[in-house]
DNA sequence: CATATAACGTA
DNA sequence: CGTACGTTATATGC
């Protein structure tokens, strides 16, 4: 059957820009992209609506049309037309022609016409024909289309998104506006069209000009009567006369443009099923939409050939006698691992590990193997031959380090992998990877998988064997996948040289922890328990003896700023701040002995919390194993949690006291710190290769009295402690992004003074200036910042429209290349420190990392060799065109061996 | 019971 | 209205 007949034309035309923009703000920008940055929200919804309106309406022939870029017949007449409009998001950009693809594989005609707008286009085969005696199917967001219903031509109106859609009549249109759908662009030049920028009649709504069109037929008629009109309207219809003339003149549907008329090449049925697959492919949609494809879009009617689900290899479990034998054939080359066990408190337990490869897969359960078969793992595991892959290989080797096992010969992470790619992404687990990247959901096909095998013959597997294989395998899929993404973020060697050993260097450190003292820290928690209960007594005695919750905000707030009725000073987001540096403000203006108080019990009881988290992480060895994470900070950092180490206090001397809990490890001599003198200027020195700063850091004065001299041109011991501290704020904020309000406010200075420091600092330091202004441009231009190793960020914001969103990119630009190089230096400083204390064969070892500091413990007699051992690795990590100064200090614990 | 907010510790 | 984090207690919403 062929639906030449015109009198069976049953014809869907769509408006391509209008349908795609709709899909594009309906759906995140951010929740779909084909893995290469091309965003493709607009594709799928597209996609999505076209195939819903085909499965739905069953048309015979279906055309979309687009617009062009550039202007119109429109644009001549009037050239403020469309004018007023933003500017295309970024996200938006290249899908247009992505949905141009997918219609060519779907075999769908679209069509374009010089001059005039896709409203046009359908207008014309609309109009085409309905005169033809067939039937037009119209889907727009577009306005101007409701002119065009007739008796069979009928609008589809996007109501929600783009996949809901309200049937557009004759009926329907007279029963919503109150005229019939012919009158509709009368209506529309009076009313006016905001989004083409067609100004209508002021005070006129769609009511009134309806009113009219009842009453005097059409708009000439209504013009022509505009005289008797009466009321505001009507002297507002007078003069405006010209406008809705305009209007009309603008609105009009061009009916009669030349297209190919052949109803043969709108035919539906054009479709090739497997250049549709390799499209999705690359546009990384997932297995659902191709379901839904309708077999209408394909020649000779074929369903959508569905990307085959992958065929997992029978799940082993081998008995011991079996496993030697088979890790030899089956996974010799290699494999991806998954594993079901845990790390806590140091303590790790590996129940069952899952091996996969292309053609096997194997479950083990650890507690069932003999000797032999363990021996045999061992020595599959320890092989750095034999490459395996893991979503978080350091925890896999924490679990397997509780069994006594250890793994060499590492590949991928695929965390690191994935974090190298989106280091702005959350974090997700391998079942979240496995939905970004694979469109599968482990837990559905596990269960699925089960059940086919629970109808079948009882094989002796079990529902999480099936899960742990299903994960393994995943991991082979996704390890392919990630390494290529590498690649094209330029991040492989960052993956292969860099993180993935310090993995293991860090898996090391938070194997071994560190030895912190509960007495002590049981003693200093006493201390302040006695404090507490004083300063809150003296500060409830104030209220008279009012017992508030002195850690509520709110009640505070209530306190503070009701019942003591001190003036009120920063907002938050919910009422007045009651922070610290509120309250010391507060209290010089007012000395109110309750806000000294309040500080003093804050300060007491954060000290106390912070002792209590400790407390709660010591293991029964005496040692906390804080986890340290490679894929959090985006800026490269390493982050560290449970408990977090590396905010353990140190500016005041109470706070410090904590440190005196952390050190004498058992058989070790004393605890080392070294750290990094001002990497992060020195980085900014190196990267902005200004002329004083790099002399600054050559001259080995002091850097910020030498800088202050320069800024405040005088000599340097001139230089107060006012000067340099202000010098310091500037050094360290620029790298920030720091505006002259927030310097001013950090300073408690004028936001003129302010100004005027920071513009003398420049004229003095102009290479930084540059420098700054220069790395924005360049990350707005590349849509990435890059550290001295190429370790990339991607900052869209850098070209919202947004005011907010885009100042903050830029600060994030600013800041960085120079935090995320400072980290990168010290990545390499402890792989590095790591080689040198194998090589000389020391004891000592490293314990943690604070961003730019190391502490180690050192061995009886090791202190001088571990001194040059730091001293090398961290001085030498990296050569910058300043030097790299390490400042070390020794003593019995964390608050002795500061320096 | 889970999430949000305000606060505050570090580099 | 400077960057990057993690933890906590309180308050709020389900």
């Amino acid at each position: 059957m062929s639906a030449s007949d015109t009198g069976d034309q049953r014809i869907l035309l769509i408006d391509g820009h209008a349908m795609a923009f709709r899909a594009f703000f309906a759906l995140p920008a951010d929740g779909f992209s084909d893995g290469r940055g091309q965003a493709t929200n607009a594709v799928y919804g597209f996609t999505r609506m076209i195939i819903n309106v085909v499965a739905s309406e069953k048309p015979t022939h279906v055309a979309v049309a687009f617009d062009l870029p550039g202007g119109t017949f429109r644009d001549r007449i009037y050239d403020q037309y469309k004018g007023g409009r933003d500017e295309t998001p970024p996200e938006f950009v290249g899908q247009i022609d992505l949905i141009m693809q997918v219609l060519d594989a779907l075999g769908v005609r679209w069509l374009t016409v010089e001059d005039y707008e896709a409203d046009d286009i359908i207008a014309s085969l609309a109009h085409r024909t309905a005169t033809e005696g067939g039937e037009a199917l119209i889907v727009t967001s577009d306005r101007d289309a409701i002119q065009l219903v007739g008796e069979s031509v009928t609008l589809l109106q996007p109501v929600k998104g783009v996949t809901e859609m309200r049937r557009m009549n004759p009926a329907a249109i007279e029963e919503k506006y109150g005229i019939p759908p012919e009158r509709y662009s009368d209506l529309a030049a009076l009313v006016g069209e905001s989004a083409d920028n067609l100004p209508g009649v002021p005070g006129v709504g769609p009511k009134t000009a309806a009113k009219w069109i009842v009453q005097y037929g059409d708009l000439p008629g209504i013009i022509a009567h505009a005289g008797e009109i009466k009321g505001k309207a009507g002297q507002s219809l007078r003069d405006h006369i010209a406008d809705v003339e305009r209007n009309r003149l603008m609105n009009a549907a061009v009916l009669d443009l030349e297209l190919p008329a052949d109803p043969e090449h709108y035919t539906l049925g054009r479709g090739d099923g497997t250049v549709l697959n390799a499209l999705f492919d690359e546009l990384a949609f997932g297995p659902t939409i191709r379901k839904d494809v309708p077999a209408d879009f394909l020649a000779g009617g074929a369903d959508v050939p569905q990307a085959p689900a992958r065929e997992l290899p029978p799940v082993q479990r081998p008995a011991s006698a079996e496993l030697p034998e088979l890790l030899t054939s089956a996974f010799g080359e290699g494999a991806a691992l998954a594993s079901d066990g845990s790390w806590v408190l140091g303590q790790g337990d590996l129940r069952r590990l899952a091996l996969a490869t292309d053609d096997a897969l194997a479950v083990l359960t650890l507690a069932d193997l003999d000797d032999a078969a363990e021996r045999a793992l061992a020595a599959w595991l320890e092989d750095p031959e034999i490459p395996k892959s893991a979503h978080d290989t350091k925890n896999l080797a924490h679990q397997a380090r509780g069994r006594g096992l250890r793994i060499a010969g590492w590949r991928t992470d695929l965390a690191i992998a994935e974090f190298l790619c989106r280091p702005d992404q959350r974090p997700t687990d391998l079942a979240g990877l496995t939905l970004r990247h694979l469109q599968e959901d482990l837990q559905v096909e596990a269960a699925a998988a089960q059940q086919e095998l629970d109808l079948g013959a009882d094989d002796g597997s079990d529902a999480e064997a099936e899960q742990l294989g299903r994960a393994a395998d995943a991991v082979l899929r996704l390890e392919r996948l990630l390494r290529s993404e590498l690649e094209e973020h330029a991040a492989l060697s960052l993956h292969d040289d860099l993180e993935l050993p310090l993995s293991a260097v860090i898996g090391e450190l938070e194997a071994t922890g560190i030895a912190v003292s509960d007495d002590v820290l049981a003693g200093l928690d006493q201390e302040h328990a006695t404090k507490q209960t004083e300063v809150a007594e003296s500060a409830f005695s104030h209220l008279d003896g009012d017992r508030i919750n002195l850690g509520s905000p709110k009640q505070l707030q209530e306190v503070l700023y009701e019942r003591l009725g001190l003036p009120k000073g920063r907002r938050t987001k919910t009422g007045y701040s009651t922070n610290a540096e509120t309250l010391v403000d507060l209290f010089e203006k007012t000395q109110h002995p309750f806000l000294a108080d309040l500080l003093a019990h804050r300060d007491v009881t954060k000290m106390r919390q912070i002792i209590d988290t400790l407390r709660r992480f010591i293991s029964p060895e005496g040692r906390i194993h804080t986890t340290f994470h490679q894929n959090i900070a985006a800026t490269g950092r390493l982050s560290s949690n449970n408990p977090n180490l590396q905010n353990i206090p140190t500016r005041t001397e109470e706070g410090r006291r904590i440190r005196s809990a952390f050190g004498n490890s058992a058989g070790y001599h004393a605890l080392l710190t070294a750290d990094y003198s001002q990497i992060e200027m020195r980085i900014m020195a190196h990267l902005s290769e200004d002329a004083g700063l790099i002399e600054a850091f050559r001259s080995g004065e002091d850097l910020h009295r030498f800088v202050a001299s320069r800024v405040f041109d005088v000599e340097p011991e001139e230089v107060d402690g006012a000067m340099r501290s202000k010098t310091k704020a500037i050094s360290y904020g620029l790298a920030y992004g720091l505006s002259a309000f927030g310097l001013a406010r950090q300073l408690h200075i004028s936001q003129g003074e302010a100004t005027a420091l920071r513009d003398g600092y420049f004229e003095r330091f102009g290479g930084v200036r540059d420098f700054l202004r220069e790395s924005v441009e360049k990350a707005r231009a590349t849509g990435y910042t890059e550290t001295i190793l190429g370790r990339r960020r991607y900052l869209p914001d850098l070209t919202s429209d947004n005011r907010q969103r885009r100042e903050n990119a830029e600060r994030v630009a600013l800041n960085s290349p120079i935090q995320g190089s400072a980290a990168d230096i010290i990545k390499l400083a402890m792989l590095r420190v790591d080689e040198l204390l194998r090589e000389k064969e020391l004891t000592s070892r490293v314990l943690l990392q604070v961003h730019d500091e190391l502490v180690m413990d050192v061995a009886e007699g090791e202190e001088a060799q571990v001194r040059e051992v730091v001293t090398e690795g961290m001085g030498s990590a990296f050569e910058l065109s300043v030097p790299l100064e390490v400042g070390i200090g020794v003593g019995p614990n964390w608050l002795e061996a500061a320096h």
